[in-house]
DNA sequence: ATCCCGAGGG
DNA sequence: CCCTCTGGAT
């Protein structure tokens, strides 16, 4: 884990983040609330390139809690058995969607302990979901997030509980709205697990880590 | 700590 | 072959 880098050189990287791509987008394909958070719930422990081939064909003939409830879980394991897990992902969608419907009207909710307590929905989902849809602070740690708060000293910690708390503490307000994809996209794009490539590194000069091999 | 679990990259 | 991908439930 690498020491904790102070304010101004964490104020410096989003900076220069934020002049890289004022408004970074999440790359998961959603049309409205149900679609995004069916998206993310997918894409655990897979890509979001292949969560969205599925969802394309999916998405269409899917994108209410009524419709998902049409379709059947036989028939959502058709289009998802492309992407890791999903028989445990086609049956948490599927009871999601009764859920959804018998006790929110239809609607997803806005609060994290309704998120939380849908099946398939933990924390990191609910996060993902409360900062993209409801515009709330909230601070997903995911895989490239973890690796990425470590390596750089951002964000370090040696659990998700950990990391979400040196987020919102280390991190400049005026930059925690967006933090999230920022880190993402770097940690996707560039901060590669296995093979991060720092010669294009936009915060090479301010980071401890470079990667040893040989 | 373990299971789930396909696709893509090296 | 092995590792990784916007994890969650037991």
């Amino acid at each position: 884990m690498a020491a904790q880098l102070d304010y101004l050189t964490i104020k410096e990287i989003f900076l220069r983040f934020q002049a890289e791509e004022a408004e970074p987008k999440g790359e998961l394909e959603h049309t409205n609330a149900f679609t995004l958070l069916v998206a993310v719930a997918l894409s655990a422990q897979a890509t979001d390139v292949g969560v969205n081939k599925a969802t394309r064909a999916l998405f269409p003939i899917a994108d209410t809690p009524q419709k998902m409830l049409a379709l059947g879980e036989e028939g959502l394991i058709q289009h998802i058995k492309t992407i890791g897990l999903f028989r445990n992902k086609a049956r948490n969608v599927i009871i999601l969607s009764q859920i959804l419907v018998d006790q929110y009207g239809g609607e997803v909710p806005s609060s994290r302990a309704a998120l939380q307590s849908l099946p398939g929905v933990g924390r990191k989902t609910a996060n993902v979901v409360l900062n993209m849809w409801w515009g709330v602070p909230a601070q997903a740690v995911d895989t490239h997030i973890f690796r990425i708060g470590n390596r750089t000293g951002i964000c370090p910690g040696k659990d998700v509980e950990t990391v979400e708390r040196a987020i919102e503490d280390n991190i400049p307000a005026e930059f925690q709205h967006h933090a999230h994809h920022w880190l993402i996209l770097h940690g996707r794009y560039v901060c590669k697990a296995r093979k991060p490539n720092c010669p294009v590194c936009l915060i090479r000069d301010l980071c401890p880590f470079e990667e040893k091999t040989l």
